[in-house]
DNA sequence: TCTGGGGTCCTAGGACCC
DNA sequence: TCTGGGGTCCTAGGACCC
């Protein structure tokens, strides 16, 4: 039996749980750059705000509506997603974190209640870490996400659905359209409209070796999960990354190379700091410059290149070298950058492979070099060792002119208790609605 | 003015191997 | 005349997820 417990309105919630002032109004949370909107909350939907709509797009429900917008958080939503995980763990023999805001709890040899299992989960969640989720618990994954599906959708279930009851299956099927299944998304959903399969339980009941011929393995699974036969276990692609990629839109357009060198750098840093966490060395570097798709005028390029090592390596200061050579190759001054990323690939164990006789030989002290600087980072804050290419202030940092105070992660932003209301130190500068 | 970031998996088709 | 069978690896492109 799984259960899946999953954060309603993530982001927005997190906000909330250090500001009050957000709750029972309409709030949206913004992308990167705060680009576009990523999360909203309850009241934000009810006012029809959409979905990923861009920021400029929004100002009418600001001005009219009084919706909130916050640029995203990563590092609060990250300690809150770190809570979240630990509150849930005592609760199933095993766990698996889905994303930010999702975990599956195996409840295999659980006894008693089921439904009054999922209210103190629930309950624990909203006591110890301050926000609200939804429970669903199904013989099968795809079926606990419907029941998490259901239980968001419908206030009178009180955010709690067991699956177990194949009536109450099969009721559930009928009413969830098939896009509403996970795994089923916009293409698939509009081919297999065209085949007749417009809910959940046509799909459940289609043949399974037809779903794979004509589309995927994937979907045949799933349409098998959905009557309860499992096809997905507990640790599903769980493992080290197969690529780690680091990407960013500038908050302004950049021109020169040195501008773009810079933005390199820094996802060059963050991306070996992550290689090293699992590990691993990588052999490919992939680097990528591009304008705006969203430049109407201006001269559109967007280049990409792949730089092999010739010795498999997580040090920042090979692969910095890697990047800035593909950087050079594919750079050309003119065009206006709206985006540059790297890609790392083709990882190997170094404690599992053999060197290449006739490659150069690894630094010497690489790793306890890096160790070094990876604590200190982590101690200390990211970036107080960091690449000398890098300047104190970015030219390509972010635009999060609404961001909320780092609650949790930064000594500066802990909230003063004192007379008057909580309000954290910096709150003038960072108060959400400039 | 302003449009995110980071992943995974699958398939088809070609090249190549024994 | 008759022209196998079983595989791997690679890449590009498509689709999905949060």
């Amino acid at each position: 039996m799984f259960c899946l417990a999953d954060g309603n309105n993530f982001y927005v919630s997190c906000e909330r749980v250090f500001r009050p002032e957000l709750r029972g109004v309409p709030v949206a949370v913004l992308s990167n750059n705060d680009g576009a909107c990523v999360s909203r909350s309850y009241e934000a939907k009810k006012l029809g705000v959409p979905m990923g709509a861009p920021a400029h797009e929004l100002r009418d429900f600001v001005v009219h509506h009084g919706l909130i917008l916050c640029s995203s958080n990563y590092s609060l939503y990250g300690d809150i997603s770190d809570r979240f995980m630990r509150t849930l763990k005592p609760f199933a023999s095993s766990m698996s974190g889905y994303s930010i805001d999702e975990a599956f709890l195996c409840l295999d040899g659980v006894r008693g209640d089921l439904h009054q299992l999922g209210l103190q989960i629930k309950a624990k969640v909203l006591r110890d870490v301050g926000i609200p989720i939804g429970i669903g618990i199904a013989p099968t994954k795809v079926l606990a996400k419907l029941a998490n599906w259901a239980a968001k959708k419908w206030p009178a279930t009180g955010g709690v659905v067991v699956l177990t009851d194949p009536a109450r299956q099969a009721k559930l099927l009928q009413l969830a359209e098939v896009g509403d299944v996970w795994g089923i998304g916009r293409q698939l959903t509009s081919h297999l409209q065209d085949m007749g399969i417009r809910t959940a339980a046509q799909l459940a009941a289609h043949d399974p070796k037809a779903l794979r011929r004509r589309f995927s393995i994937n979907v045949e699974r799933t349409a098998r999960e959905l009557r309860g036969e499992v096809c997905f276990s507990l640790h599903e692609n769980l493992g080290p990354k197969k690529m780690i990629a680091c990407t960013r839109s500038f908050g302004q357009r950049l021109y020169s190379l040195p501008d773009l060198q810079q933005a390199i750098a820094s996802h060059i840093a963050r991306a070996s700091e992550k290689l090293r966490a699992q590990q691993e060395d990588c052999r490919v570097v992939q680097v990528f410059i591009r304008t705006s798709p969203f430049d109407s005028k201006g001269e559109s390029y967007s280049r990409s290149t792949f730089v092999q090592l010739q010795t498999p390596s997580s040090d920042v200061r090979d692969l910095l070298q890697a990047a800035q050579a593909g950087l050079a190759s594919i750079y050309r001054p003119g065009p206006a950058y709206a985006k540059a990323g790297v890609i790392l690939m083709e990882f190997i164990n170094p404690r599992m492979s053999t060197p290449d006789l006739f490659a150069p030989a690894p630094r010497k002290g690489s790793a306890d070099l890096m160790a070094v600087i990876d604590k200190i980072n982590r101690k200390q804050g990211r970036g107080t060792i960091k690449p000398a290419r890098l300047a104190s202030a970015h030219s390509f940092a972010m635009k999060q002119d609404r961001k909320s105070p780092c609650f949790t992660t930064s000594w500066s932003d802990l909230l003063k208790v004192g007379s008057g209301p909580c309000l954290p130190v910096n709150a003038a500068e960072t108060s959400c609605q400039k």
